[in-house]
DNA sequence: GATAATGCTAGGGATTTTCCTATGCAAAAC
DNA sequence: GTTTTGCATAGGAAAATCCCTAGCATTATC
């Protein structure tokens, strides 16, 4: 039997969840969160969970920031993480921050089953989708994520764009000409597929680059 | 007995909703749709639906421009819309856009029944803590949001700017010199205390304003 | 060791955007 | 009925930015 808690702040999807769940005769639902904090206090006044359903974008704290504090507060709890977004980069993340599987929540229901029973018997699961949209990232070099293909200036002109300093503004606190900083500018749009500062910064939020 | 649809692309989401709904004995889910132009082909196929459950944030189309469409298409159909912001102005404008009802994803499963029969009934349903806070934003003009005070010109140049558009683009887009763009962005610029198009995106990222 | 590729730096000129100013118009206030 | 306020619209000058080109250094390649 597996015993579980879910971490998501809307109703509906932890409805659904339960209602999938219900289905089956090896896995409850023990208990649900519907933020950080609260997960923290539940994990604290009950430590029996084979496991942590745990929606990624939650209200408060950065859903990174709270896989690392789980991951070192309770090192044996796997965690199973799920997102609204299908980002490659944002799963690769939270296995970094110590998720022991990813999936996200337009996957099939029989899928998130299958996920909960390999995590909770101590395995790991990824997305098969997003799995195989990182092996390429990994095996193709100029088809990985385009932030990576940035030169150090050029990263840093980047977050500075993000950030939502102006061209002459980035020239004077990395004390170089604006021609210099415009160049690099245009260089980046280009590595990111980029047309416009917009661009550049929605590019950032999907990838929860520089987080607030 | 109320036959609706839902449309929403997560599964989970709508296994939640097909299961609090499996509950009742008054309505039923005739069909589903996983994204907008899925919506537009069943609606076609079949016409018998009372209600219209749409989720605001899916890929493709924009929520809104879905909302006005479908409004348009079929006029007589009601549509409760819910997402998974619970943004008072989101709201608002969905009403505005066609919708009979707007609810949260994060409101009592009792609250989603509540609403589906109501709207289904010909009647209207706002969550009562956005109408709460849209109650609170309409008595103090000066505590509103700050997008909230733009002009519509100005609300409509906000959204082509987040959307990358530069100010020549917008300016032939809407038929207006450049210098009248370029107007609207600095006014819109002051109204929202932003000093960059960065500032604007995450902004709207913030407050879930135009919704891919 | 020669050659090629990459990254950081800019200049010059074209283009875009900003900033200040201003007009007509409609609604609201007085 | 006049005045005020807010909105949409631009023009012209000035500033910022873009785009093309290019030098120089470091590193990789052969």
């Amino acid at each position: 039997m597996i015993e579980l808690m879910i971490a998501d702040d809307h109703a509906i999807v932890r409805e659904g969840i339960k209602k999938i769940l219900a289905l089956t005769s090896d896995i409850v639902v023990k208990d649900q969160a519907v933020d950080g904090p609260d997960v923290m206090q539940k994990l604290k006044d009950s430590t029996g969970f084979d496991l942590l359903l745990l929606d990624l974008t939650m209200p408060g704290v950065s859903g990174m920031d709270l896989i690392a504090g789980i991951k070192t507060a309770y090192p044996g709890l796997p965690m199973l993480v799920f997102s609204m977004h299908n980002e490659p980069q944002v799963a690769s993340r939270a296995i970094k921050a110590g998720a022991c599987g990813f999936i996200s929540k337009d996957c099939d229901p029989e899928i998130l089953l299958d996920a909960i029973r390999r995590v909770a018997g101590g395995g790991k699961y990824i997305d098969p989708l997003l799995a195989e949209q990182l092996a390429f990232d990994a095996m193709l070099p100029e088809e990985r994520a385009p932030h990576s293909l940035l030169s150090e200036r050029e990263f840093e002109v980047f977050a500075l764009l993000v950030k939502g300093k102006r061209v002459n503004e980035i020239a004077s606190l990395l004390c170089i000409s604006n021609k210099t900083v415009s160049t690099h500018k245009l260089n980046l749009m280009v590595k990111m597929k980029c047309t416009s500062t917009a661009d550049l910064v929605h590019y950032a939020v999907a990838h929860d680059l520089f987080p607030v």
